[in-house]
DNA sequence: GTCTATAAGCAGATAGAC
DNA sequence: GTCTATCTGCTTATAGAC
């Protein structure tokens, strides 16, 4: 008997797509080795056995969501840097981007990062996921770079530094909320205003940053 | 009978020492949740059974790592933080030790945030730490901005952004090694070059974005 | 596809000899 | 203080009914 399928929005749609989604938050918050199966049952409404019908095994399922995070962290983000777009709006665009995207999945970073610090081979498979981007979002930005310095109109910046500053400003402060807030004495509420007040912040800090000397 | 002490280096004095060494290895190394009693054992050349001797259980022995991580990730730089040296030097410096001292451990970034995402009690423990140095490391600085606002030598920006920008700058790119390397497409030798030419790029990259318009 | 029941393995913790 | 041996409980994974 094929189950006919209702059209519904997100979260509730099949079981399959229920575990997964209850895998995400669960993998999110506690780690892969402090995820447990039946917590994801329950937030999934389903029986750990059925984890296992859809997935065979806690790592397949984990491999499942670390990629679908690595996915939603980087895919518009890489767009965006690999685009034609001037270089300043470029910027502006960006920390926009990131700020709103990761204020909505404000422990996304700190998962993915602290997956491919603690898997080794986690690195590998985001490795094998950026392979297509990596090349093509690197030339065209240092192509930028290089056209805006030679015109002097950019301040002398190795291509690969322009890029770990950008992202670390923007993902850093989410990665770091829990500390970030015990330094600055915020509750989540006064995390949302520090971040409002970063929007408008961090584009003048970064482009104030790139202007030529003199 | 009472057990002569020689004085010996670092780490293979005693017991208690070695143990909280390989800990601190493997704490590191694979989250707390990942870490096991066993790997430890064998890194530090002792039985499981003495692990319980020293430490009582799994939990404690975390906490103590974890403890010594956060004092060595922030002893050295709130003093310098809330230093009274003028702020071109306080940036140069601040950087130069960060960059310097996250060389010698790079991977205590990653399992910092790790615990303090994972764990939502290690924030406290890390509030708590904090406490004493946080009013003052923040009043320091909070003054010596507003001078030079007011004076007109400095871009408007708020303390709590200008720090969490500092900070950002430096320990992201040792947080997310893993993904750096990737992107960059950077081996562990690749990335320590890239380190030591963030040491030069940086103070110039931080101090321009201080600088106020026109 | 989804469940209940259970097997199998492992990790943390303790008892007790030396 | 340090070891060997062992227990207990938990977690993943499977068997098999419906």
């Amino acid at each position: 008997m094929v189950k006919t399928r209702v059209a519904t929005t997100g979260s509730d749609r099949d079981a399959e797509h229920r575990i997964i989604a209850a895998a995400h938050a669960v993998f999110v918050r506690r780690g892969t080795a402090g995820a447990r199966m039946q917590e994801i049952a329950d937030e999934a409404g389903v029986n750990k056995a059925l984890l296992h019908y859809y997935f065979r095994n806690k790592r397949r399922l984990a491999d499942a969501v670390f990629q679908r995070a690595i996915q939603r962290l980087f895919e518009r983000v890489a767009e965006v840097l690999g685009s034609d777009e001037p270089l300043e709006a470029k910027v502006e665009t960006l920390i926009g981007l990131y700020l709103d995207q990761l204020s909505k999945a404000p422990f996304l970073p700190g998962y993915v990062l602290a997956e491919l610090n603690q898997h080794p081979e986690r690195a590998t498979q985001f490795a094998a996921s950026m392979r297509a981007r990596r090349v093509a979002m690197l030339a065209t930005l240092n192509r930028q770079l290089k056209a805006r310095i030679r015109a002097g109109t950019l301040r002398r910046i190795p291509t690969r530094q322009f890029i770990v500053n950008l992202v670390s400003l923007c993902i850093f402060p989410f990665a770091a909320r829990p500390m970030i807030c015990a330094v600055l004495n915020l509750d989540a509420d006064g995390f949302v205003r520090f971040i409002e007040e970063r929007k408008k912040v961090l584009p003048e800090f970064f482009l104030a940053a790139l202007r030529p000397p003199q």
